[in-house]
DNA sequence: TAGATTGTTAATCGATTAACAATC
DNA sequence: TAGATTGTTAATCGATTAACAATC
């Protein structure tokens, strides 16, 4: 326990930016087989990325892939490649907390399974849709999801309730043995070192999108006014 | 035109990352005055990001905050100045391109108003929706964008449409006007350099947690490997 | 006053990019 | 061969953190 880190783990220099890359890499992987190429340059993935070339090739140096000068990445090799860096072939457990509208698009958000995530149940308060199921996931009471996530060793809690709710919410998630929490709450959730909390953080882009649009503004009113 | 920035312009070594974080301390300032707090520290602002106080004062300092030691920062400033770095106090119209469940998820979301963003439209094809409303937004055929982008001085484009459509709507938009978008396709959209895109990337984050959860048990199934 | 807190400089850390030799 | 492409080192860039004097 607590080794400091393993020379046999394939997966370092492997940054949290190079993985968030890794799935487009693997569409494009896809793509281009259904396209009929053997090969794929990180030139191409660059492009569609809107990053350098150079990046590319970090990051499948990163995960043992070698390339053919002239040719680029073997194309079947490289997908296989990525999906083992992703875990892809590992199918983890999932629940979600909070079946509000966003908890209902994100049931009937069709790309789990291409992840490897199965959902076992969904959990609201709310009687009147207790029992009802939204794309074959059957919605409980809450006060079962202790017994649910035990039972069935789910991995993955996905977070859609309202930000006073949250952090007790995650709290009993973590306590029951969830490993990794997706996280829609405008709150920063305070979890053991062992448990990944992924925030999807709405309220930071909208901020992004008006702080930009702020700036836009300004310049343009100086460049209406006439100069001093 | 193009001049090479302002030295009036407050917001300078204002990065990314730091406007990301403006809206929590936002939140948290506006809850300390419910709490009857006259001043907030950075230190307490600090421990609810999870980040460390020097960072909350270096963006203090880069909004122009000024503290006092001793009591930290003044509630009604510091919430005035968040507003106004934020770009908060502006009204943008904002539409919807792609009414599916998460289209339709966002339309019901209820904190567009806080950021000064207005649904003026939200756009599909398929007949049987449009011309009903969500949450008091008309749905509109796709046909009529350009012109009700161009007649209501869109800024905000919202894009849930399907991958393939992506670009092609994001075309659609920058041309008739719309200067920033929130993008949740999984690509990554070309467009000119004054349109902001925002990506809000699932796919990478559910790369994200798959990832982790493949090193978690690989670490546990070398825990459990009796040694060579 | 002593202690808490700000403001700011310098150091650190980590990710991206440039440069270029090696290879087919 | 010439040219395209990989692989890798070193440089750059930008954000975070540490350290500490200044202040109330």
């Amino acid at each position: 326990m607590n080794k400091p880190k393993d020379a046999d783990d394939p997966i370092v220099g492997l940054s949290r930016s190079s993985i968030e890359r890794l799935y487009s890499y693997y569409l494009l992987a896809i793509y281009a087989k259904q396209q009929g190429s053997s090969h794929i340059s990180s030139k191409r993935l660059a492009e569609n990325l809107l990053i350098g070339d150079t990046q590319v090739r970090k990051d499948m140096a990163a995960i043992n892939l070698v390339g053919q000068p002239k040719r680029g990445y073997a194309i079947d090799e490289t997908i296989r490649a990525l999906r083992e860096a992703m875990g892809l072939n590992q199918v983890h457990h999932a629940v979600l907390c909070g079946v509000g509208n966003l908890g209902r698009a994100l049931l009937e958000y069709s790309r789990f399974s291409e992840f490897g995530f199965k959902m076992v149940g969904a959990f609201d308060v709310r009687e009147e849709i207790i029992g009802t199921d939204i794309s074959a996931t059957r919605i409980l009471h809450i006060d079962h999801l202790e017994q649910v996530v035990e039972i069935f060793a789910v991995e993955i809690g996905i977070l859609t309730v309202n930000v006073w709710a949250a952090q007790d919410i995650c709290d009993r998630m973590v306590k029951s043995g969830v490993k990794a929490i997706w996280n829609f709450a405008p709150i920063h959730l305070k979890t053991p070192d062992n448990v990944l909390v992924r925030n999807e953080d709405f309220a930071g882009s909208l901020t992004v999108i008006s702080h930009y649009l702020r700036g836009q503004n300004r310049a343009m009113a100086r460049d209406l006014e006439p100069p001093e």
